[in-house]
DNA sequence: TTTGTGTATTGACGAACGTCGATATGATGT
DNA sequence: ACATCATATCGACGTTCGTCAATACACAAA
């Protein structure tokens, strides 16, 4: 029986953060939110979150949460309110990451 | 007291389908294997999978369906082997899935 | 200080996920 | 046919995830 192939190399890089980056952001709910704050291009407060969303107010803590430890969002308290703004850097962080598995190998 | 703010208007994209492939590609070893596919930019054989991850032979053609299922990879077999290959918009398909989340509102 | 309002955290629960051993499938060689 | 090898599927297990009720925290107004 002969060979299945030439081997090929498997990649050996660091997948791990990127795999938590894009975790963050694999929940429908996740990224109605990153597209909200992409979309009014603004600071959005908690309430409107918890407003539109068929969520109760724990669960979109949740998910602020999740994003906010990703530093995909910032948020500032004013008041009794907390607003929430997308990170400067969060669609090319997530771009990078991706990028950095596509990218094909560079031939020495 | 004073209201908030202006109420933001929450985005009402469909962001299930984009979240279910982010998450298919949301784990290390996923990462892994598409890297490996895309640095080869052939097509690589399961063996070779086997070989050098830290998994089990189950485990990985586990993850192997996921990505199959999620239409990032396909397959043939030849032999006894079978043979793993890139999609050829399995990138195309992730970026225009972060891209429709970051796009910022087209206003009217 | 007390009362009320908005947000965060805790704890619990069921569902989904990653992993593996056992087994099935599909193909090759004898 | 039978044995062998590569890959896929099944079933079970422990862990992580998404969700919510209850509670805690932060701030504002009275």
């Amino acid at each position: 029986m002969q060979r299945c192939c030439p081997p090929a190399k498997v990649v050996r890089r660091d997948c791990e953060s990127a795999a938590a980056l894009l975790k963050a952001v694999a929940d429908p709910y996740r990224l109605t939110i990153l597209a909200t704050l992409a979309a009014n291009d603004r600071e959005v407060c908690v309430c409107d979150f918890t407003d539109a969303l068929p969520l109760n107010q724990p669960t979109v803590s949740h998910h602020l949460r999740i994003l906010r430890e990703a530093e995909l969002v910032t948020c500032e308290r004013r008041g009794t309110w907390v607003y929430y703004q997308l990170a400067a850097d969060a669609p090319g962080r997530l771009n990078a990451a991706l990028a950095g598995i596509f990218r094909k190998k560079v031939h020495a």
